[in-house]
DNA sequence: TCATTGCTTTGTATCGATAAAAGACAACGT
DNA sequence: ACGTTGTCTTTTATCGATACAAAGCAATGA
């Protein structure tokens, strides 16, 4: 009844090990394996027996080395290797952005459920853990009401936003000259100026690094509710940066602009300079969300 | 396998409506009962059949009049008309507080599904849901981690919500003059003034009151981001005042005192004395909840 | 025509079972 | 003594089944 995908996914990995030759010298103890890949020795265990049914590694006198090459067809595709939970969350985004939900539809777990080939529990369970960004809410007694992604949704979110990123750009630029934060500020700003050099054909390589960038700034006073809010943000940005491609380029040219500016700011530590910087940042990405979603 | 909580829940308001002697014209129609009762036809047909059954309701030349009066007997006890949900957050919190558990402790599904009585996924269930006020964690491929209500929780807390209390304190005080949420702020001063007035024996009465004071400020202009957070605060207080009744008369005359410094800062509509009153109450309720911790 | 009640279909809340994975214990060799 | 592997026990992830409740449809009567 539980699937395997936690085996499958560790052979995978133990596979790309073994190409990277990692292994030529032979295998290390199932507890180093554990640890290398993240799970527990009973999967290792598992694995191993595996491989070793299969050629790809051979026991000689007392120790396991690399056997036969690894091929392609030895991996696992990506479906066996994902767990319900997160095949649940593609799918339902899937069916939420590109299936034109309107706000106000009411979700039905069962329908989810058949369409998704999961149980309705799991349904229910990924309902209950995505409520938290504010887009479901549960009616007592009954189904769920689908809020959506509306512009109230959004400026609100931003509202919150502002708040918390100028409580932590505040707090950044009181930190002792000495913290490792600057250091990492500043390899963060020559990231920013090799991706505008290189922009015809990195441009969407902003994504993560607008993402590491806020999450840099608030790791200047970390505080767990802050945190929490920061993963609606990166969900909301992650699923929208792959919905909405237009005029991406131009878009990620003017953010690099802002993000240095802010960064400059940062440095200068000059309270006023940062609020600023910050404000026209928030203020220009909000107003790019907001036309996305009036179309 | 579904229990008929929301049949004995209904039923039992049901009852009391017709203690009160809402119906001794005769009943309602099923539609219209539905609507008082807040459940489905099915169940309110449910619940006409066996109160008709047990003579609490006789049938009379077409229309429905109450039969006999209603007993103590008739009604079904609290665990009855409470849903696996509540319970398992009533009992959760209930173990989380007094079962002295230290932060760091590790959840066991099994175990709380056993002594709780439910089965494992309505644990599970539980502590997803729970999981958003940031006290539990969730380990990948493993179990769940007991945070615990530690100060730094606490000083996290309170930093978001000084944040978010002033900023709606602020545009409290820009409401236009007509604004509704005037006539209600000054209703809950009086009733702040009633109950310092009878503060010796009402003391307790005070939990409701901060509740409604504080969501009052909020609903200036609201913002669900903020609503979700209130509700946090609003579980954190109502388990912390169960817990913790120590000096309760005093801390919360206090309270009432700066709650009246307050609103009478709204009304003034001047930022500086908002800001300072606000900031003053915030201090001493956050010194509260720490010496608690501390003991 | 529309509110009322009777009946049917759909959907939700909850349980119990089970395979997979994690964790604990035992035995062994060095 | 301790790291290694072999074996057993406990816990988690997931499914399917089922009683209860909601929602829809039909018939009836004022």
């Amino acid at each position: 009844m539980k699937p395997d995908t936690v085996y499958k996914s560790a052979l995978n990995t133990t596979l790309q090990l073994l190409g990277n030759g990692e292994f030529a010298a032979g295998l290390p103890s199932e507890n180093q394996l554990r640890g290398q890949i993240g799970v527990s020795r009973t999967t290792v265990r598992k694995v191993l027996r595996e491989l070793t049914r299969r050629g790809i590694v051979v026991q000689e006198d007392g120790t396991k080395i690399p056997g036969r090459p690894v091929g392609k067809d030895d991996l696992y595709s990506g479906p066996e290797t994902t767990s319900r939970n997160e095949h649940v969350e593609q799918q339902f985004m899937e069916w939420m952005l590109r299936g034109g939900i309107k706000p106000g539809t009411l979700i039905n777990e069962l329908e989810l459920a058949r369409q998704f080939g999961v149980a309705t529990n799991g349904i229910r369970e990924f309902l209950i853990r995505f409520s938290r960004f504010g887009l479901v809410e549960k009616k007592r007694n009954s189904g769920w009401l689908f809020e959506g992604f509306t512009e109230d949704f959004a400026l609100e979110l931003f509202e919150i936003r502002v708040m918390f990123e100028l409580r932590s750009a505040r707090l950044f630029a009181e930190l002792p000259r000495e913290s490792p934060l600057w250091g990492r500020l500043n390899a963060l700003k020559h990231q920013h100026i090799d991706l505008l050099e290189n922009i015809e054909v990195r441009y969407h390589d902003f994504s993560s690094l607008d993402n590491r960038f806020h999450r840099l700034v608030n790791e200047s006073s970390p505080n767990r509710f802050i945190d929490d809010f920061s993963d609606i943000i990166t969900l909301i940005f992650h699923y929208h940066y792959q919905w909405n491609k237009a005029d991406e380029k131009e878009r990620n040219t003017a953010a690099i602009m802002e993000h240095l500016a802010y960064i400059e700011a940062l440095q200068s530590r000059n309270r006023r300079l940062i609020a600023s910087a910050c404000r026209k940042h928030l203020r220009s990405a909000r107003d790019t969300l907001l036309r996305s979603l009036a179309k």
